[in-house]
DNA sequence: CCATCTTTGTGCACGCGTTCACAAAGACAT
DNA sequence: ATGTCTTTGTGAACGCGTGCACAAAGATGG
């Protein structure tokens, strides 16, 4: 359209979308396949394929970025992975500490994603005294005692939370008050931080349930698909109020085939 | 799919956001801790912030559902915790396989959330054949060649994927084909499914480099001076293709940690 | 029964994210 | 050079989700 700079988005890197930047992983991820494949460029359309969303979108991505696509060409794929890391910060190393090793925690030391890019495992912590000195995934586990040393040490600004959900709010607080301001949460529990502290939970329950709705949702469909009785819905709240009792593992009449 | 002809679900649920579907669980936990404490009663107030959102948007959530609070007072927590379980279809019984009994994997089988609402782990599958009989959170691990039969077998609608990122793919389809129409993935490729499947996604690499990104943006702001990492060769090509990084302020005086 | 007080349920406005659609930009062939 | 063809970058419209603010509903006390 105008050949004239309009507007240029006078705020670029502090401007990027949180949807945008939720997807600079997938993007990037794609992105080094390629690269490992010896692919030269890569189309907005293609990579967009590859990554699971729609080109515009992908292409409105970028932007937020800079304009770093040719037209008529498409994307440089090394140079785009050397952005794209930089914009995510993994060119450079982040230690990381995992506090709680039951079965999950040492699930993820174990985690060949973690150190593959930016990410070092630079401690395992757990409260149980017997695990101490034990190595996990070849790193020897270390007491919580030693928390706030081994943050500091390490200049570790990154804590993920595998213990039960319990112990998770107590945890966080002392990684907080240790120097960590980027927490992903495992544990089954709301956290509380203050404020510049940035909190990501990873809930297997919670997914389950939202595929459970869905599921539900797709039975009902196909089981009644032109019934269509919207007020049935209200008897059937108003019956289930009288038989809800126990609503956590009664089974009502479930007949596998 | 083997799961069909039971009861029929609210037909109301159609018109439900999927931001409050995303939320439902989180509420029904928090219910389900006031009710273990036996707190007859709760208020928006009080819940929002027991599930950690705001108030108002907790009682838009609820007004989906229907009216199920009374003025003046607030919800009851029992009836409440009974109309989201069953929206979200939990009460009835989710039998679930994962696939791929690696580290993860096993976390996964072993982890208690599982079971203690509507999910029921009801087999577990590996391609390795020394798995095979192995017991694992007292489950024995069967073989992929029959996962189609257990799928069968059970009814499962729902199926985990916990193996590597190359065997991830071939598995869903395989899934699919045998009547799963609900995944969660926690191997980091993008499935393609056809429709009709629901997809969720675990990644912990991504969640990690998201909150890389933030974390370096606030070194960056704190500092002004922390985007030490930039290799400085490549750094110097994009300075030139690119007229600076920050025009917001934040400005790229190179001090390396 | 009436007044007051608490808390829900929701209309409304706003901002973010998605998608469409197309002009501009460049590659490439002639 | 010039024209054609491909693909980017983005303006604009739209829809969804969020949060405010308040009237309606009901409880509670006198």
């Amino acid at each position: 359209m105008a050949t004239g700079r309009t507007h240029r988005p006078a705020t670029r890197s502090r401007g990027i979308p949180e949807a945008t930047v939720a997807r600079l992983p997938l993007y990037l991820r794609a992105l080094t396949a390629l690269s490992e494949r010896s692919v030269p460029t890569v189309s907005s359309e293609e990579l967009a394929a590859a990554a699971g969303v729609n080109s515009a979108k992908l292409r409105k991505d970028f932007s937020y970025l800079g304009s770093y696509g040719t037209r008529g060409v498409g994307y440089d794929v090394e140079y785009l992975v050397y952005q794209i890391s930089r914009e995510l910060g993994l060119t450079q190393d982040w230690p990381v500490v995992i506090v709680g090793i039951g079965n999950l925690g040492a699930a993820l030391a174990n985690y060949g994603g973690f150190a593959s890019r930016g990410f070092r495992v630079a401690a395992l912590i757990d409260a149980d005294p017997s695990m101490a000195g034990k190595p996990v995934a070849g790193i020897p586990v270390q007491h919580t005692d030693d928390l706030e040393k081994i943050i500091d040490d390490n200049g570790v600004s990154i804590g993920v939370i595998a213990t039960p959900a319990g112990a998770a709010q107590q945890v966080c607080e002392r990684l907080v008050a240790a120097g960590v301001t980027s927490i992903l949460n495992f544990a089954p529990t709301v956290l509380s931080v203050p404020d510049g502290v940035d909190v990501r939970k990873v809930d297997l329950s919670i997914e389950l349930q939202i595929l459970a709705f869905h599921e539900q949702r797709k039975a009902g469909e196909e089981a009644e698909a032109q019934a269509g009785a919207v007020l049935e819905a209200e008897a059937a709240a108003a019956a289930a109020k009288e038989t809800g009792k126990g609503p956590d593992g009664d089974v009502p009449a479930v007949m596998p085939a």
